[in-house]
DNA sequence: AAAACGGGGCT
DNA sequence: AGCCCAGTTTT
């Protein structure tokens, strides 16, 4: 949960899973469906699917436990080089040497290693497993992400209380807030589409499964057309005409574009039939669905644009 | 090596 | 309006 994600978002997902799912035999016997919810507004949906194909083989291939080592651990879907090393050094009490976002930024600045990403983080890399103590090597990982966390900040890192002022060589030179060297940012396109809000008799919407691989895999979305053209619903060629647009609109923006969405609706005409692949939803049990943040949105607007709609 | 992959908290 | 987050997988 944690990967790219801060500890204030992850920190109530975290809770409800543990509640939900207790032990790693409780979620490996999960529905897929059930986890993508509960995941649903967290981002990075690979990361649920992985995280529920990595508990299913623990148990059925490793007897319900972790294995200890960086290389086995490495092998489970959703474990990288970080994660391993994480779970091997603070979970197994190994001498492995994670470096995350914080890591690579306190070496960077402690040894003013103007090293430009890709390549900083190999060297980083070896930086890090040559202190890393034979005993407590997790303390020791944690503590490093600590002093990332809050006080070798990104921007204005509080240098007058780190107990690492004396050695660090980027503070002697003054070049802190240069490092670590970060990849030019690419800009993000501007894509635009339509969402296809189509309710039933019970005031139920139209929803349709996206498919596990790529954007928003595994997630519920109404039909929706021109933004994603992978994707593409066949709701608007079954149903060309009829549709009222709405007044709002939405604006999301994802890793590496930017979506202004905008919203038309209509009642299901007499004998519509919900094609295959589809479902109705009643927006009363949206909050127990797996929705992502950006169909939130949209069923937000719609739903204030229609009070009547709520049912 | 580069791109794909979300969303929110914080400045 | 950016920056960045306890990165991994796919191309």
């Amino acid at each position: 949960m944690l990967q790219q994600t801060t500890v204030a978002t992850v920190t109530a997902y975290f809770q409800k899973f543990i509640d939900i799912w207790p032990t790693l035999t409780d979620l490996a016997g999960a529905e897929d469906d059930k986890v993508m919810t509960a995941w649903a507004g967290l981002g990075y949906y690979a990361r649920a699917r992985n995280l529920l194909k990595c508990a299913r083989i623990v148990v059925a291939k490793h007897n319900g436990e972790f294995p200890s080592t960086e290389e086995k651990l490495r092998a489970l879907p959703g474990i990288g080089p970080y994660t391993a090393a994480a779970i091997a050094a603070i979970a197994f009490d190994r001498p492995a040497a994670p470096v995350d976002g914080n890591i690579e930024r306190v070496l960077a600045r402690l040894n003013a290693d103007a090293t430009p990403p890709p390549a900083l983080k190999a060297r980083i890399k070896n930086t890090n497993a040559a202190m890393v103590p034979h005993a407590r090597a997790g303390d020791f990982a944690q503590a490093m992400m600590d002093l990332g966390a809050t006080i070798c900040k990104p921007k204005r890192p509080n240098c007058s209380i780190c107990p690492w002022h004396a050695p660090c060589k980027a503070r002697a030179q003054d070049i802190q807030e240069t490092l670590p060297q970060r990849a030019p940012k690419t800009p993000k396109p501007q894509r635009t589409g339509t969402v296809f809000w189509l309710e039933n008799a019970h005031k139920d919407v139209l929803m349709a499964r996206r498919p596990d691989k790529g954007l928003l895999g595994g997630m519920l979305m109404f039909p929706s057309q021109g933004w994603d053209a992978s994707n593409d619903t066949r709701l608007p060629q079954l149903l060309p005409d009829g549709w009222t647009p709405l007044t709002g609109e939405v604006a999301h923006v994802f890793t590496h574009f930017r979506l202004n969405l905008n919203l038309v609706a209509q009642t299901a005409p007499r004998g519509f039939r919900k094609p295959s692949g589809y479902e109705w939803v009643n927006p009363r049990d949206f909050p127990d669905r797996a929705l992502p943040s950006v169909m939130r949105k949209v069923a937000t607007i719609v739903l204030e644009e229609s009070p009547k709609r709520i049912a």
